[in-house]
DNA sequence: ATACGAAGTGTTTCTCCAACACTAATTAAT
DNA sequence: ATTAATTAGTGTTGGAGAAACACTTCGTAT
């Protein structure tokens, strides 16, 4: 029984995270200084290398770990970039990632410390290496995933409005929602509870407060729903 | 400037592609008898080694025309696998995709070479490591595939009729499907040709052969249709 | 000539999506 | 206390597209 291929080529194998987060401003990407060269200096998405005992799941996880502090957050691998020249300095194959988190509920020291800066996604640097690319077909996933998973429940804080639901949901989608058919829409999916508190800052009526109900929406997930907005 | 990234891990990356063809007893995949240890003799998809001066996708046409004989083969990257102990000789980041093929079209002496066969989908062996877990990916991917582009051009032959399309459809999406609620929705797409030419196996009536156009095609794809059938 | 077998072809119904505007509730200002 | 201002909240209708549905045509084989 062999126990090595050892005719086979290695190479770096690194993890590419695009993070993003929602506030009343709109959908943001959370992007660092570079510290080392190449590049030092320039933005860039949050990476790692893979290390030989994890798996690229872990390696994410460690990597969003390290710049937000934060535990559970939900993520996406979607591609693996493999130019031969997209890193300058050595054979690097990139796997990049989403992620999606409550932008006011991560270590803000720990971002000021790496350098970290939220972007609108409409307004952003230019990006070292094929960055720009991961973050395109990232938002595109992102996108196509909306209608797949209730992915309000991870970029929302624990309650909110349904405005603040709207809005984000039209900042993903980068377009104008009917506020009464996207209501339906979202009510029929029945997966939020409505409290009984408001939320008296955006107005003098007040709105309802609404939080996602985790029991009905994993029972909802599991049978693969279906949401057109 | 740096010209390695000397502290880091390396680790052998690969390809695995899932080969799906067509023929009229329903979607298939083409797997081998692998040759060499471990599991030696069990059957696996086609894969490789990624080399040190190629990207993925250059891997990935490499491992197909080894397998095939063909060029130009419609492929798309849908995951990459990681599990630390998935290859139990080394660590192993194996990228999976999927592959459409015409089925009658490929070197037969070729893949009767490598001991491949194919195998209807609903009637596959067990495959080694977590090549089972690939396979049931890669057949939602194609799944969803079938509504953003056109499959079918490439797994049937050239001139194709109406039934075969209908039937492609039909295995793919494991569901039956409207004749002529299919037709029509097909038809409105508007990519294809009906040619002067009537297929005389299938029936005393004979049917009409059908081919892909091209350049409508392509003008389709670029603006994104959606397809539900 | 007729029997057979698959091809080919339209209409109706229904569901779901999109478009659309006014009232309610509360507070701040006077 | 009245009014003005601001956002929340709420249903209906028309239209488009999807789903359901069955009979006729054509050519061959007997």
């Amino acid at each position: 029984m062999l126990n090595s291929y050892s005719a086979e080529d290695k190479v770096l194998v690194s993890v590419d995270c695009i993070i993003f987060g929602f506030d009343n401003e709109g959908l943001k990407i959370l992007l660092i200084k570079r510290d080392f060269e190449p590049e030092k200096g320039k933005w860039s998405l949050m990476g790692g290398f893979l290390k030989k005992e994890e798996s690229l799941n872990d390696a994410a996880t460690r990597v969003l770990n390290h710049y937000t502090g934060l535990h559970n957050i939900y993520m996406e691998q979607f591609y693996a970039y493999s130019e031969i020249d997209r890193d300058p300095v050595e054979r690097t194959v990139s796997v990049a990632y989403f992620a999606l988190i409550n932008i006011e509920n991560h270590n803000t020291e720990l971002t000021k410390d790496h350098g970290a800066e939220w972007f609108s996604i409409s307004n952003m640097p230019k990006l070292i290496f094929d960055h720009d690319e991961m973050v395109s077909h990232g938002i595109r996933r992102l996108r196509y995933r909306t209608s797949t998973k209730p992915v309000g429940f991870e970029l929302l804080p624990e309650k909110f409005t349904m405005r603040q639901l709207l809005e984000l949901y039209e900042a993903i989608l980068d377009k104008e929602l009917d506020k009464r058919n996207f209501i339906s829409k979202i009510n029929s999916l029945d997966i939020l509870i409505k409290l009984n508190e408001k939320d008296m800052l955006s107005s003098r009526k007040g709105s309802y407060l609404y939080m996602f109900d985790k029991e009905k929406y994993d029972a909802k997930t599991r049978n693969n729903f279906v949401l057109n907005l």
